[in-house]
DNA sequence: AACGAAGGGGTTTTT
DNA sequence: CCCCTTCGTT
C-alpha cells in the first residue's frame, strides 16, 4: 500500500500549451458558405454533435443587429427587499409555510432523504477497524439526542455502533423524526401526497434572495450542492404561486431528460401535480423540436427550409447514415481523389460522428467535405428532417429574422428559467438571450414594422450554473456564456452567489476542493469560489480510498462493499452509484454486482431507444408518419429480410432520383398513385422485389392509417410488429418450422429481442400518456389558435418525443426501484448519492489518454484536460455521505491502457488537504479525511 | 439474398 | 476485447 501511496504524489506535469491551432478554425471561417444553401440556414452544422457547427454558427449569430434597443428589466426592485431574514417572509409566503406544516408521513421521508446531513461532531473516533456486521441490525433511535451521545467505533464504514441506516448515513435535525424508513428510494415519488410544501421552507437568505430576485437577468453561479436547481425549481413556484404567473408561463430549461423530470418532481410538492405539470419543463432540444412543430409551416422563414408539420428528427445513427451516404453517392461525382478520400472520410466518420471533428488537411478533402455538408443538408430536407443541432439553429434563426415570432415566444414565456447554464452552446445561448432582450441580439427586436407598437416585455431570464461543472465543452459548450455574454449582453444582470454546500459532509467538499486546487493557474482564478465553499452540513464519513491490480478486481471490491452497505449499514441500493468515465467501465462492473447478486441498473446511453430492433420497429411508425424519411427507409426496407437487398435498394434509388422523389414515398405510392408509370418501377427491379416491394408499402400503409385513425401508440406499435413479421423472423419456431439451424446464441439473444419488442407496446403507452399529460405546451392559449394541426400530427409528437426525450427511465423509474445506479460522470451531472463510488481513477482513463495527447486543432490539451478535472469534481460532488475513489493498474477492457497505470492526478489532487486516517479492516479501502 | 466466419481497426463523454 | 466490415458459402 505504501507503494500506491507514494505513487500518487508522484509529480505530474501539465503540459501548458499556448498553441491554439487556428487552421481548423480558419478554415471554417473561410469555407463555410453560411447561406449557401440558399435556405438561410446554412450554419446548422453535421449531425449535431460537434464543436464544428456550433463554431462557425456563433459567427453567424452575433452580427445581428446593433441598434441597442434596450431591454426592460424588472419593475419588481422592492421584491427583494423585504427578505433579509426568512422572519420577513411576507404575509401571503408565511401563508404557505403554515399550509405547509402538515406534512404527509410520506413528505417527512422526503425532507429526510433530501437532507441527511452529516455525522454529529460529538462523535468520537478511534482507529478500532472491527467490523460487527450484526450490531446495525438494531431498532433506530428516534430522536437526535440518543443518536448523538453514540460513538463511532471506527474511522471505517464499517463501524459497529450505529442504530439506523440514517445514523450511519446521517441526518439532520429536520431528518430526525419518524421516516427512517429502508426504502429510502421512494423519494423521488411525491405524487403520493397531496399536500404542499412551500418552497422558501428551510431555504437560506441568499437562496431566498435568490429565488425572489426581480424581473430582468439574473445569473447564480454557485458550488456543486448549494442548491440551484432547488432555487431554480423555487423561483418557478414562486411566479407561480405569488407572482401571478400561469405555470405556462414559466419555462424551464434543463439539460437532461432526467433533470427535466427531476425538476418536475420538485414542482410537484410545490406546486402540487397539475399546476406543475403545466409548467413548460424541457431540454433545448425538446422546447425547439415543440417551437419547430408549430411554427414550420406558420412562419415565413421557416417555411423556406422545406419542411413541414410532420418533420422527423433525425437522432445521431440517421444522420451518421446520412452523411455515409451522401459520401458514397457522392464519390461518383467528384475528381477521383475524391474516391480515396472519401473511404476514409466514411470510416472516419464511423467512429467519430461528425465531420467536425476530423482534422481536415487536404484540399481535395475540404471540397469533399464542403460539398458533403451541403448534400447532407439537401438529403435532411429531401427526408423531412431536422437534425439536433437544426432544431436550435432553426429556432435561432426563426426568432432572428421573424420580428412577430420573437413577440409572440416572449409574450408566451414572460420567465425563462435555465438550469446547468455553463454548459450551453452557443446557439443555445443566443435563443434565450434573443427571448431576453440581449443588447447585442435587439436589432430584429420585436413589434416596430408595420407601425405596430411595442408592447411585449422580453421574457425575463434566470439562469443557474457552475463553470467548474463545465463538461460539455467537447460537444459546443462554452462557459464564456455564463463567466462574460451573460454580463456583455444584459449590462443589468443581478449576479448571486450561494456559498454553502448543503448536499456533501466537509470531507466530501475538501476532496472536491482538492480536485479544483490542482488547475493550472488561469482556471484557478475563475474558480476561487468553488474551493472556499463551505460545507453546511457536519462532520461525516472517510473518504474511502481503494486500489486494484485490475478492473475486475476493483468492481468485485466495490461490488461487496455495496453489498455490505445494504445488509449491515441498512443502506439502500438506490442510493447508491458507481460513477465511471466510459461506458465500456460498466462491463466488469455488472459482471462483478451479477456475480455477487448486487442489484444494479446501468443508467444511460445504451437507452432502450437505441436498440436495433426497437429502432426498427419505429422507422415503420416513422415512416408512416413522414413518407420522406429515407434514413428510416434504407433501414427496414429489408427488415425483417424480405429480399430486398442492397441491389434492390439501390434500384429504387435510381429510380427515385430520376423521378426526383424520395424514395420512401415513391415506393409508399407503388401501384397506387394516378402518375404512377405503370410497370416502371417493377420492371427496374423485377417481379419479386416488386412483390417484396408491395408487402413492404402495404406494411407502412396499415401502420399509417392505423395511426390516423387515432390509434393508441401502443396499438400502432404493436400493429407494426405484427404486420412486419418480426416474430417469425426473430423466433422462426413459433411460426414455420425452419428454426432448426438458428444456435442457442442466436436464440438467447433473438429472444431478448422480441421481449424489447415486447416492451415497446408498454413504453409506447408511457410515452404517449407522456406526451398528453405535459404537453399540452404549443397547442393550447396562445393566441387562441388550439390545436390547429392537433390530431393528424400526433404520431410525429409521439416520435419526436422518443427522439428529443427519451431516456431508459421508463425503466429504472419503476422497477429498478432498488438498485446500485451505474452510469458515466457526464450522466450524474445534476444527480446526488448518499454513497457514490468514483472508479477508474487512473490516468489515461481519467483524465482520458484522449485528452492527454498533443492539441488536436480543435481544443487545447490544456482545454481538455481541464474538463476532465471538472469531470472528476462533478463526480465527487454528487456524493452526500460517503465517497469510494478507486484506481486500477491494468484493465482488460481495453488493450489501450497501460499495464501499470498511475492513479489519476485528480485523486492525488483530492487527496492532497486530507490526512490518511485509518485503513480499513480487510486492508482494502485507505481513510482519508 | 442471407447468413456465418474471419479479419481489421479502435481509445470518450450525449441532447 | 469488441464492433464493424468484408468475404465466402449456401
Ligand atoms: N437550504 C437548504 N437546506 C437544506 N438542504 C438544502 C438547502 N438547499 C439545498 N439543499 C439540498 O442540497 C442538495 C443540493 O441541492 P441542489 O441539487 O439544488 O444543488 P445544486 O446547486 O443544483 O447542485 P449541483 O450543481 O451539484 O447540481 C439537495 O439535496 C437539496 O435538497
Amino acid at each position: 500500500m505504501a507503494a500506491v501511496h507514494s505513487s500518487l504524489h508522484m509529480t505530474r506535469s501539465l503540459h501548458m500549451t499556448s498553441k491554439v491551432l487556428r487552421c481548423r478554425a480558419h478554415c471554417r471561417g473561410t469555407r463555410a458558405p453560411l447561406s449557401s444553401s440558399g435556405f438561410g440556414f446554412g450554419f446548422g452544422g453535421f449531425g449535431g454533435l460537434n464543436g464544428f457547427s456550433y463554431g462557425f454558427s456563433a459567427r453567424a449569430l452575433f452580427v445581428v443587429g446593433h441598434d441597442g434597443q434596450d431591454h426592460e428589466l424588472g419593475g419588481c426592485g422592492l421584491v427583494c427587499s423585504w427578505l433579509s431574514s426568512p422572519s420577513h417572509v411576507p404575509s401571503h409566503v408565511h401563508h404557505h409555510l403554515k399550509r405547509g406544516r402538515a406534512l404527509s408521513h410520506h413528505q417527512h421521508a422526503l425532507r429526510a432523504m433530501s437532507s441527511l446531513s452529516s455525522l454529529r461532531s460529538t462523535r468520537r473516533f478511534n482507529q478500532s477497524t472491527v467490523r460487527s456486521p450484526g450490531a446495525f441490525q438494531s431498532r433506530r433511535s428516534s430522536s437526535s439526542s440518543s443518536s448523538s451521545s453514540k460513538t463511532l467505533s471506527s474511522l471505517d464504514a464499517h463501524g459497529s455502533s450505529f442504530a439506523s441506516p440514517s445514523d450511519f448515513l446521517d441526518q439532520n435535525d429536520e431528518a430526525d423524526t419518524e421516516s427512517h424508513i429502508p426504502g429510502m428510494a421512494s423519494s423521488t415519488s411525491p405524487s403520493a401526497s397531496k399536500k404542499l410544501v412551500n418552497y422558501a421552507d428551510g431555504m437560506s437568505d441568499e437562496q431566498l434572495k435568490a429565488v425572489l430576485a426581480p424581473d430582468g437577468a439574473v445569473s447564480v453561479k454557485a458550488g456543486p450542492g448549494s442548491g440551484k436547481t432547488r432555487v431554480l425549481a423555487a423561483r418557478a413556484a414562486h411566479l407561480v404561486t405569488n407572482e401571478g404567473f400561469m405555470p405556462w408561463q414559466v419555462l424551464c430549461i434543463t439539460f437532461t431528460r432526467k433533470a427535466a423530470g427531476e425538476l418536475r418532481d420538485r414542482l410537484k410538492t410545490f406546486l402540487g401535480a397539475e399546476t406543475a405539470s403545466r409548467v413548460h419543463a424541457g431540454t433545448f432540444h425538446s422546447v425547439c423540436a415543440r417551437i419547430l412543430r408549430r411554427e414550420v409551416e406558420n412562419r415565413l422563414v421557416l417555411r423556406k427550409t422545406g419542411r413541414t408539420a410532420d418533420f422527423v428528427v433525425f437522432d445521431a445513427g440517421d444522420s451518421i447514415g446520412t452523411m455515409r451516404q451522401v459520401l458514397e453517392e457522392q464519390m461518383f461525382f467528384t475528381p477521383k481523389q475524391s474516391l480515396e478520400t472519401a473511404p476514409k472520410l466514411i470510416s472516419r466518420l464511423g467512429r467519430e460522428r461528425s465531420f467536425g471533428e476530423m482534422p481536415i488537411m487536404r484540399r481535395d478533402e475540404v471540397q469533399l467535405y464542403v460539398e458533403a455538408k451541403n448534400r447532407y443538408e439537401r438529403a435532411l430536407i429531401a427526408s423531412n428532417a431536422f437534425d439536433f443541432d437544426q432544431l436550435l439553429s432553426h429556432t435561432s434563426m426563426l426568432l432572428r429574422d421573424d420580428p412577430d415570432a420573437l413577440r409572440d415566444y416572449r409574450e408566451r414565456w414572460p420567465h425563462i428559467l435555465v438550469d446547468e447554464f455553463q454548459d450551453t452552446n452557443s446557439i443555445q445561448y443566443d435563443i434565450v438571450a434573443r427571448l431576453a432582450g440581449a443588447r447585442s441580439t435587439t436589432a430584429a427586436d420585436v413589434g416596430m414594422e408595420g407601425g405596430k407598437k411595442n408592447d411585449v416585455r422580453a421574457s425575463s431570464l434566470f439562469v443557474v450554473g457552475d463553470t467548474d461543472q463545465a463538461i460539455y465543452g467537447w460537444r459546443g459548450a462554452n462557459v464564456e456564456n455564463m463567466r462574460v455574454n451573460l454580463s456583455r449582453d444584459f449590462p443589468a444582470v443581478e449576479s448571486l452567489h450561494l456559498s454553502a454546500n448543503y448536499r456533501s459532509t466537509p470531507q466530501v467538499v475538501r476532496a472536491a476542493s482538492g480536485v479544483l486546487s490542482g488547475q493550472s493557474r488561469g482556471n484557478l482564478q475563475q474558480s476561487r469560489a468553488n474551493f472556499s465553499i463551505r460545507a453546511h452540513r457536519p462532520s461525516g464519513l472517510p473518504v474511502h480510498v481503494g486500489s486494484f491490480d485490475d478492473d475486475v478486481t476493483e468492481a468485485d471490491a466495490i461490488s461487496r462493499e455495496a453489498m455490505w452497505l445494504a445488509e449491515h449499514r441498512g443502506v439502500s441500493y438506490s442510493d447508491m452509484a458507481v460513477l465511471y468515465r466510459t461506458n465500456r467501465q460498466a462491463r466488469s462492473l455488472e459482471a462483478a454486482m451479477a456475480s455477487r447478486g448486487v442489484p444494479h441498473i446501468v443508467v444511460g446511453s445504451t437507452s432502450f431507444f437505441q436498440k436495433k430492433e426497437v429502432k426498427d420497429v419505429l422507422s415503420y411508425l416513422r415512416l408512416a408518419s413522414n413518407p420522406h424519411d429515407t434514413s428510416s427507409f434504407a433501414r427496414v426496407l429489408n427488415v425483417p429480410p424480405r429480399g430486398l437487398g442492397p441491389k434492390a435498394l439501390d434500384e429504387v434509388k435510381k429510380l427515385a432520383a430520376k423521378r426526383g422523389m424520395s424514395a420512401a414515398s415513391m415506393v409508399l405510392a407503388f401501384d397506387g398513385a394516378a402518375w404512377e408509370p405503370k410497370g416502371e418501377l417493377a420492371e427496374a427491379v423485377g417481379a419479386r422485389v416488386a412483390k417484396g416491394i408491395r408487402d413492404f408499402r402495404d406494411i407502412v400503409q396499415s401502420v399509417a392509417e392505423s395511426a390516423n385513425r387515432g390509434d393508441d401508440a401502443s396499438d400502432v406499435v404493436r400493429l407494426a410488429i405484427d404486420r412486419s413479421g418480426f416474430r417469425d423472423w426473430l423466433l422462426p419456431d413459433v411460426g414455420t418450422s425452419k428454426g432448426k439451424k438458428m444456435s442457442k446464441d442466436k436464440l438467447d439473444e433473438n429472444m431478448k429481442r422480441w421481449s424489447n419488442l415486447d416492451n415497446l407496446v408498454d413504453v409506447a403507452r408511457g410515452v404517449q400518456a407522456a406526451v398528453l399529460d405535459d404537453d399540452d405546451f404549443l397547442r393550447e392559449d396562445v393566441s387562441g389558435d388550439a390545436d390547429e394541426n392537433g390530431g393528424s400530427n400526433t404520431l410525429a409528437d409521439f416520435l419526436e418525443r422518443i427522439a428529443v426525450f427519451a431516456d431508459d427511465s421508463q425503466d429504472a423509474d419503476e422497477k429498478d426501484d432498488q438498485a446500485v445506479r451505474l452510469m458515466t460522470l457526464h450522466s450524474a451531472k445534476g444527480l446526488e448519492f448518499d454513497v457514490v463510488f468514483l472508479c477508474g481513477m487512473n490516468e489515461g482513463l481519467l483524465p482520458h489518454a484522449i485528452s492527454l495527447n498533443d492539441d488536436d486543432g480543435i481544443r487545447s490539451k490544456e482545454m481538455r484536460v481541464n474538463e476532465e478535472r471538472n469531470l472528476a469534481f462533478v463526480g465527487i460532488t454528487r456524493a452526500k455521505s460517503m465517497l469510494y475513489l478507486t484506481h486500477h493498474k491494468t484493465s482488460s477492457a481495453s488493450r489501450f491502457e497501460g499495464s501499470d497505470a498511475l492513479p489519476s492526478r485528480f485523486l492525488d489532487d483530492a487527496l492532497r488537504g486530507l490526512k490518511e486516517v485509518g485503513v480499513g479492516d480487510d486492508d482494502t479501502w485507505f481513510l482519508y479525511q
